[in-house]
DNA sequence: TACGTACCGACAGTAAGGCT
DNA sequence: AGCCTTACTGTCGGTACGTA
């Protein structure tokens, strides 16, 4: 059966499928759909295909654009660069959704509010944030908290090219935040034992945390805990509600249930819950408008 | 040289469940 | 009964390292 044909979003043109032998798409090349004028590709599902553009740049909103490259050029975990970078021009992207969210609050000078959103509570106001290890604002930071974090890493004997990679830091004076985003995959489960042992801390039951088999949150944990070096910490997970209350939730609950500190939090926020916060008149339209059509269509 | 592992995260088919 | 939608699962892509 071949693909249907599809209407591009940019132009209206209708664009029919090349009639080339179907493969799983991972770049724009690989789209048997492609509208050429506008560089807009779609993926070779039968329903709901995936818009991939041939500028991963495309896939972000023009005015929070900038630095995007340098980041991606420089995020922690060096081996996955190259495929981080190829993911990110696809509509389903992780990362963009996370770029995009987070460049804004930056390029529009309100860092203030996105504290506000993301509940985190602290009185001072001197701000670092961090997306995949690199530094988004301030352009110069002030503290050498990516030195502090190799050491760490380091110590948690990763490899100097895969290294932990954090989606989102938040670096306050008496406090240091972690955001583990997901948008449409759910949080990392593994059952081996042994990926837990290099993150084993003193703020977790580890047999508890091992059973509840959230590897990539433990881990997340265990890292913020100790970089954090004895001020308050927190661990968010940000992602769409279902992400709650999936076929995971009972070892999610697990795993809360496994944390004990006194320093640190495990919040869970979600992409609905932000939109209502962002839904309001003081946020710029086009801003809403991506967020909207980001986080609705996902719940359909 | 080839294979296994690790990493992150996306594609695409299918099973399951709801609706008419 | 059959259609449609959604959630889930398996598999893949691309990089590099360790080891046989």
């Amino acid at each position: 059966m071949s693909l249907s044909r599809i209407k591009c979003p940019s132009c209206g043109e209708v664009v029919s499928p090349k009639e080339e032998v179907k493969k799983r798409a991972s770049s724009y090349d690989d789209c048997l759909r492609r509208c050429e004028k506008c560089e807009v590709g779609f993926s070779n599902s039968n329903n709901k295909p995936t818009i991939i553009y041939k500028n991963y740049l495309h896939n972000v909103p023009e005015l929070v654009r900038e630095g995007l490259e340098f980041s991606l050029d420089n995020s922690m975990n060096e081996i996955n660069r190259k495929n981080k970078k190829n993911k990110f021009g696809f509509s389903t992207s992780e990362d963009a959704l996370t770029w995009s969210f987070f460049n804004y609050f930056v390029v529009t000078n309100q860092l203030q509010n996105l504290l506000k959103i993301m509940n985190i509570k602290s009185k001072e106001t001197d701000v670092e944030i961090y997306l995949w290890g690199t530094c988004i604002y301030p352009p110069k930071p002030n503290s050498n908290l990516i030195e502090n974090f190799i050491t760490t890493s380091n110590s948690f004997n990763e490899s100097e090219s895969m290294r932990t990679e954090p989606d989102v830091i938040i670096n306050l004076k008496d406090t240091l935040v972690f955001i583990e985003v997901k948008y449409l995959s759910s949080n990392e489960i593994s059952n081996k034992k042994e990926k837990f042992e290099n993150y084993i801390i003193n703020d977790f039951d580890k047999n508890e945390i091992i059973e509840s088999g959230h590897y990539e949150l433990a881990r997340n944990w265990a890292f913020v805990s100790k970089l954090s070096n004895g001020k308050n910490f927190e661990l968010v997970n940000l992602g769409l509600n279902k992400l709650f209350f999936d076929k995971n939730k009972n070892k999610l609950h697990k795993f809360e249930n496994a944390l004990k500190s006194d320093k640190g939090t495990f919040r869970k926020i979600s992409w609905e819950e932000v939109l209502t916060h962002i839904n309001t008149p003081e946020f710029d339209y086009w801003f809403k408008d991506y967020l909207i059509n980001k986080i609705q269509p996902a719940n359909r």
